[in-house]
DNA sequence: CTGAAAGCGCTTACAG
DNA sequence: CTGAAAGCGCTTACAG
């Protein structure tokens, strides 16, 4: 295939003006139906490509819309954000759009460097794909350019944001495990860590408040330090009958460490998750978890920055994506 | 910071040619150094930004390498594909190009359906991230633009290729096994599912005829249907004392089985993998793997994926990327 | 050292 | 319905 021929080509090889055969192409009006044809197969012949860098330049538009992940959150275990990210260039591509996915480096992010594309005006948007340090979340503020937080959101600022509804997913996932019969339960998680592990906390706070459950200090179970890596879990002297995990993988290693100890899950406790990641079904038992809905969080952030790609104005405010329960075997009744 | 700042600007404030700003900000000779240093200074107090659809409209590329993922490979448990191209993806970005990920429907690769950027010209070499149908993979050879395939190749056709040392890793890791004294090998894997697959089997298979011992036909054990789906082992009546897998997960669900049926792993077999993926450390015991070197992999399909950019008639051939062997707590010693 | 002219491939607004 | 002119933001080749 030819990689060089342009509208001129074809207008001369027709005996008309570059012109129509712009209008041909683009489907306007303005060129009868009979040349409008003759000019489309022939571009076909020619092996025309569009070429949308002049298009772009024209009217000032990239068409690119940069998904910027901190670069931590893209580790081993966590292939969770690419597979967002891979929903969201989906949705973009069918918006006319394309997907440019940033890992953002760790040096950059310290040292407050925006991706190189932003300064190369080649991005109309940006999507920040997890929360990054407070400075840089204030430097991609200041960049006059539509922006869309995803999966986290910021308290002193109006960013539109589109994250996984962590508040009802726990306050149902305790729910069931009262009516499970349950009613000494844990949450396993340090509240300090990260608002997503706060959100879930609170969820089950009032799960707990709403069935007149007293909540327990010693029923809140760390599980990492603050800088985000696991400890040994302190378990309180009398123990629950089910613990609510601020994740999957955790619940995993809370399992594991029950085993060790010779009990059984769900038999001895019931323990349940958040996720629905590839620890829920490694776990042994599988886990009874939250799956959070990976494809209407993608469709809802696209429609967001593209919406506001049109219209800068345009404003959304927070919005939180519903999960849903995972029954598996984690969990048993209790009389 | 506004974002509508042009080298004409630039250019009128300082009473000079937009010429002169572009040799100034390109740090191309035909200034002198004060003027260069003030047009510098300008420009960023202005908050210019440079505009590359301009430059690729003028030399007649884009700056744009996209990487084909088809989508079969990018599930759940198989973020290595996704991890290669963050590799790529900062290479690219050191090189001044960028990388698009293009995750192939499976349903563009049936009906040969090339990326949109292709037909849209914004893009200026392809990376095909593993194997596509044999239909598909005839399609993007017959596009005239550089193309480097990655983590496969094609027995028939000459496109340079990158691939992981398959044959080289299972051989070593059967060596090391026969160093520890084991002479009962099996090998886990169908051999006709995959290339990668059959290369282990014959690396392992050259590891047996150097230290001439005889191939058992039943000590290959098939793993998988030829749709990938796993299938239940059929293990042989005699038993071999150590399996090389050809995959860590396929080895982690062999010692499940192994486990289950009362063995102990590895003090009744030992067990090896291949890839160093998260089933090697989620094991228990802890696999003796090799792992890939995807920093290395991407390196190379980056050089050479460039050096075709800048000259479309080189040629590299096949390369074979060595992995490394990481010692864990699946084999052991037998005398 | 400095800049006027032409061109990259397309589209818009206008004239015929 | 058709097309000449101008322009998007930059660079190259050439002239002064």
């Amino acid at each position: 295939m030819k990689s060089n021929v342009t509208m001129k080509d074809i207008a001369e090889k027709l005996n008309v003006s570059s012109v129509t055969v712009s209008k041909a192409l683009n489907d306007k009006e303005g060129v009868s139906e009979e040349l409008k044809e003759k000019i489309k197969t022939l571009a076909d012949e020619m092996g025309y490509r569009y070429n949308t860098m002049a298009k772009s330049m024209k009217d000032g538009r990239s068409y690119n819309v940069c998904v910027i992940i901190p670069e931590r959150y893209t580790g081993m275990t966590q292939s969770f954000y690419l597979k967002i990210y891979q929903s969201i260039a989906q949705i973009l591509e069918e918006s006319g759009y394309y997907g440019i996915i940033h890992i953002l480096p760790g040096d950059d992010e310290e040292k407050l460097k925006l991706p190189r594309i932003y300064h190369e005006r080649r991005v109309d948007g940006f999507i920040m794909l997890g929360q990054p340090s407070k400075e840089y979340n204030q430097l991609i503020q200041s960049v006059d350019m539509p922006l869309v937080f995803l999966d986290f959101y910021d308290e002193h600022d109006d960013v539109d944001a589109v994250i996984t509804d962590n508040f009802y997913g726990a306050y149902e996932l305790t729910n069931y495990l009262i009516k499970q019969g349950h009613r000494d339960i844990a949450y396993v998680g340090n509240l300090f860590s990260t608002s997503s592990i706060q959100d879930r906390f609170l969820g089950y706070y009032k799960s707990l408040l709403e069935h007149k459950i007293h909540l327990k200090q010693e029923y809140v179970i760390s599980d990492r330090d603050d800088r985000g890596e696991y400890i040994e879990f302190d378990f309180p002297d009398q123990l629950p009958t089910a613990f609510v995990c601020n994740c999957d993988q955790v619940a995993h290693l809370l399992i594991d460490r029950l085993q060790k100890n010779g009990y059984k899950v769900p038999d001895d406790f019931s323990v349940v998750g958040f996720d629905n990641d590839i620890y829920a079904t490694l776990s042994s038992p599988s886990l009874t978890t939250v799956e959070v809905d990976i494809e209407e969080m993608a469709k809802t952030a696209v429609k967001f920055i593209c919406e506001k790609m049109d219209n800068p104005s345009a404003e959304f405010g927070r919005i939180a994506i519903k999960g849903k329960i995972i029954f598996r075997e984690s969990v048993r009744k209790v009389m």
